[in-house]
DNA sequence: TTGTAAGCGTTATCAC
DNA sequence: GTGATAACGCTTACAA
């Protein structure tokens, strides 16, 4: 691999009016220009990205801390924001903290090496004390004091949830979910207002006693079993909304164990999207987020990181995505 | 951010003695070393990586160029590509490739410029001639010239989806797949062996005529509507295997459109591991990839690239996943 | 316009 | 054992 220098040689020229041809910086006549694009050109020269940062401190990566890539609605999130990120020149540098701390931490860490520029960071731990909060760090769906954040309008998706089962005419409501975090770690989510969207929205519309299931924090997976156990002792209820698609899908499952039949005697809303191509049966109601539209605001806060703008936490709009489950 | 330098003011030794510290190479005396991780510790330091990467001329970055990470085999694959890169000190930078080769290219060429220290390749494009075999790249279910690649024991996939649909008693089989890309482009997909064992065994058992469907290579999702339209035709099927599950999915929705019970009337097969946790319906029967071994080998061939070990190519063993569809 | 030289923060080689 | 010092390959003043 040439070198600069080996450029300048070839081409006759200094250094610096190599780099310059490259970075188009400064003055350079227009024949000495040619005269070393060709050399460029035939040496098949690239510049050295690592010599670069060294100047800049800075590389255009970007590390991704979530709990995994499995989760559909990962994987999507994952997909739109490389995309949107590769628009501004940034790279994608993915973690898959499995919900460790100890990793998390570890590429942290390659914020203050310089490893990466800026992290997204999507955990549900109780990492705020670790958090350096002079350095570029986003945070997707939690809160932690003086790191900017974006979220999907949560409460606005418990209201939309709450809304359709009223009017399919449920009259006993459940939610299910892990997002009540507070009980385990302090760490305040902002996943939380789905519940409180719809518990206050149904109030409010005179539906009390609602049915609140909270079970510990988990790995995003659950099984039909397990909601089975929460839900058994609860007959009649007639409509459930659940903090997640994958949990929804299990309190299906749970119900038709229970010999319910979904959505004739009790109508489900799961919260992502519903979007599944490996599904064989019911489509299933859910609240949607819109992983572009949340990669496009990480995208606009991690430019603005460098571009010393200052920065807007971020609510970004659910929809309601109609199915066959209630 | 202090430095190196700094640290060594402090202490009041010599940079070299600092690097040695860290580095734990060379002597040092045990008062000495003391006091320079007194000084680190006391200054939080944590030595500038870009800067070791200026020396070392590496990054341990790996770019893992794929088309997608929505598509939740690759979602899974990606997970542990990274959970076993991890181990060995890599770190995973993503590219969302969309399939667009200019996009592969350009994550390419940060093995040049030393972004990354080497790449893995999961294309369908025709992208040989522009690899350069000299720098360390590995394919995973391609074959290219020259570049180690992994892929799953497709054909062995192939021949238990023909066993298990002759057990079940099928009589007229059919293969959808977009994987022969031999007629689109010159890859050579391993992918491919999939329709390859399954045709090969029923032959050697006496079932010929096998359906053969092939559709242009597409973005790894399919409609309903669009197999509806390759199998409307062949109303006399009863057993089908699919170059995927996603496929496998689509062709169970086309096959109830043409008033076909599955797996009563037709027995449909897919491949990938039918695991899906969004999934309404019938478990799909399926081929297993495992994505732990293939992380895991694709894991032993990027370290045996900075190793100077031989490399081999390496095929991964499939499973057959039981399930309601055939 | 252009060449030279001083960094950028390490590692590694050498004298001492 | 340890402290200078020369790389590593670039960018960017600064002088010419």
């Amino acid at each position: 691999m040439p070198n600069m220098k080996e450029i300048a040689k070839q081409a006759g020229v200094g250094i610096g009016t190599v780099s310059r041809v490259i970075n188009n910086s400064g003055y350079v006549k227009k024949e000495t220009r040619e005269k070393v694009e060709k050399v460029i050109r035939v040496n098949n020269y690239v510049p050295n990205e690592i010599a670069r940062s060294m100047t800049s401190q800075k590389n255009n990566i970007v590390a991704f801390i979530l709990p995994n890539s499995t989760h559909l609605f990962f994987g999507e999130l994952l997909y739109h924001v490389e995309e949107e990120l590769f628009k501004s020149g940034y790279k994608v540098m993915i973690c898959n903290s499995s919900q460790k701390i100890e990793k998390e931490m570890i590429y942290l860490d390659m914020l203050k090496n310089n490893r990466v520029d800026a992290v997204i960071l999507l955990t549900n731990n109780d990492i705020e004390k670790y958090l350096d909060k002079t350095l570029p760090i986003l945070s997707f769906d939690r809160r932690f004091t003086d790191i900017p954040f974006v979220a999907s309008d949560n409460y606005q998706g418990g209201i939309l949830a709450a809304q359709k089962l009223i009017k399919a005419g449920c009259k006993n409501f459940m939610f299910i979910g892990d997002d009540a975090q507070g009980d385990n770690t302090p760490v305040y989510t902002e996943v939380t207002k789905r519940r409180k969207g719809f518990i206050e929205y149904l109030n409010k519309n005179n539906f009390t006693n609602i049915v609140n299931i909270e079970y510990p924090l988990g790995d995003y997976f659950i099984g039909c079993d397990e909601v089975y156990e929460m839900i058994k002792d609860y007959p009649n209820i007639d409509g459930i909304f659940t903090v997640s698609d994958a949990v929804a899908v299990a309190a299906i499952q749970a119900l038709q164990k229970m010999g319910k039949r979904v959505p004739e005697d009790v109508k489900v809303i799961g919260f992502d999207g519903g979007r599944s191509f490996l599904n064989l049966g019911m489509r299933l109601t859910s609240i949607s987020q819109s992983p572009e539209l949340i990669a496009k605001a990480i995208g606009e806060i991690i430019t603005s990181f460098y571009a010393k703008k200052t920065i807007q936490n971020q609510i970004i709009p659910v929809t309601f995505c109609d199915g066959d489950t209630a």
